[in-house]
DNA sequence: AACGTTGAAATAGTTC
DNA sequence: GAACTATTTCAACGTT
């Protein structure tokens, strides 16, 4: 538990300005990707289908992620790859 | 409505990948903003206290932006604030 | 534009209480509504799948108005209905 | 997960319809709302003003039920709050 | 009547 | 897995 108005208060400061700093950048992007879908909403574009797009294409990615690995894994088994990173045995 | 295969087709897939590349910008700095709160974490601080004073920080500051006169107006009819202080003229 | 302190502060203050009362028993239905959701989760229902179901039902009773609509068109145009109300006629 | 058409279907049937009259109480009331706003405009009072001081009033509130200790420790730690004071020791 | 703005609702993700 | 938070999506409202 950290005491008042001692160093813990300086690191608590440090991680909240820290924080909002990341934040306010990615406010920043949030604005920049409505700017972006307000420009192809005036060149005739139909937003919505715009964002079915793009989540579709995501998905899509991380199907190809989750066939990459188990890709990975047949190959491991072949001797194809290197056997798994030590991040994966971590995991186990 | 653009025509399949042709220019628009271009001009969709140009927004598309904009929108794509700010997204993963964007998943990006969620991800630090994480990191920093497992930090704060690590170092034995409440993150739920740490994101309360983060949205406290952000009311106060979206308070400071209400400088509408109209809004004060009605909210000294409500008596929800002082009545309006000689600020510019001198003594009234 | 109402003058401060007087009459219109009671005006402006009535209203207010008004939407603030609406607004709470409009709180407490949408708390009663998650709760029966939570009852039928409780139950061993999907949440999900009723929410979509309601949905549904909702979009096909919109359909059944429309369609309402344009039968009493029909029912006017074969006279089995008066003329349509003052009200559309001012519109138009 | 409920077999079709016995029992199951009657429960989940009573839900929906539980939901569906909560939700049509729930529109009525954002009607009436609606309405006095309009009111309060023929009256010609700003609608968007006094939505915004009914925000801030439910804010407001809100603050008032940020009572928790852990959370005052943290914002006296930045200064955002008066060193604690002796509320219930008579001098400290 | 369409446009942008705002608020609510739903879903996804995270933590305990 | 249950609750909470956060993000995202959807709808409504006022405005031009």
């Amino acid at each position: 538990m950290p005491d008042v108005g001692g160093i813990a208060g300086d690191r608590l400061k440090s991680f909240i300005e820290r924080i909002e700093r990341l934040e306010e950048e990615k406010r920043v992007l949030a604005e920049d990707i409505k700017e972006v879908y307000a420009e192809a909403k005036g060149t005739g574009f139909d937003t919505k289908i715009i964002r079915q797009i793009i989540r579709i294409r995501k998905r899509d990615q991380d199907e190809l992620d989750e066939e990459e690995s188990l890709l990975k894994v047949y190959m491991r088994a072949l001797g194809m790859l290197p056997e798994a990173g030590p991040q994966a045995a971590a995991a186990e």
